[in-house]
DNA sequence: TATTGTTATACTCTATAACTATA
DNA sequence: TATAGTTATAGAGTATAACAATA
């Protein structure tokens, strides 16, 4: 009697079962980066996405966080509190609020990503044109080709 | 007078950059598992992780969900009222207990993969010899060449 | 003395609803 | 009437510490 066969699955189903693994396998480094830092861990996510060439209103960077702006009202409170972001009225409509990263801001974003994007050493050990293959074919796959 | 300077990324850190996006972006797709089968996200990643052919004592859960000993407690007392998942006693040492998924939660289970499996539609669109080179560079990477 | 798991508790994160000020 | 943001509050998730049983 054989167990239950697995369902046939795609190539492109298999490299997203190892890529996600291989993400939530990397998201103690989040966390130590908060440590690190001292930021909660939506603090981190919000200045990391914060763009400090083009505020945001806050309601943009709750569709990003996932999350209801009244909860964003907290992370920005506390943000504002060290001087890394600022509010500022919106010229075209008096009850928006742009949020704009402070240069300590910046700074501290710059640690941030710099953390971030640092790729795990599964990754780094691969040959150089493999790993362009890869980078190659997420870009495709995403659509992100020139960036 | 120039802005700051980039540092140079690796094609391995871009693509993790890619590859990270991409995960978070599915990750309210885990949510609508979720309200679907009516489990926390805790239950889903423990019923998830467990092993229906091995059964592991409740600390290694602990550990795979990133997660307190006192947490696992509060998610498999939930899922055991739910008949998805025994506690038994470990023959080798009195203070463990083995988790064992019964066929009720097998059956969940598979759906959860099932679901959890499915690559967006992003990798899906590649063409199939892409879908393949990117599973190969990623098992390569990850050391799971037979998986 | 250290470890597995449980209980009790507190803290954080997040969502909902009511409110304001604008549109 | 609808929207952006705030406040208050309640629920879920998670961590800490004290504890029982066992090693």
């Amino acid at each position: 009697m054989t167990s239950i066969a697995p369902a046939r699955r795609s190539a492109a189903s298999e490299a997203w079962v190892l890529m996600a693994d291989l993400v939530v396998s990397q998201r103690h480094r989040t966390m130590c980066v908060c440590a690190e830092l001292d930021l909660a861990p939506g603090q981190l996510h919000a200045l990391k996405w914060l763009d400090p060439e083009s505020p945001k209103p806050m309601r943009e960077l709750a569709a990003a966080l996932n999350c209801d702006n009244s909860n964003v009202t907290g992370i920005i409170d506390r943000l504002e509190d060290r001087g890394l972001v600022e509010r500022r009225p919106a010229p075209h409509d008096r009850r928006v609020k742009m949020l704009v990263v402070t240069p300590k801001g910046q700074e501290l974003r710059a640690r941030i990503k710099e953390r971030m994007e640092q790729a795990p050493e599964q990754l780094e050990r691969l040959d150089p044109d493999e790993q362009r293959t890869l980078r190659d074919l997420l870009r495709k796959a995403l659509g992100r080709d020139g960036d």
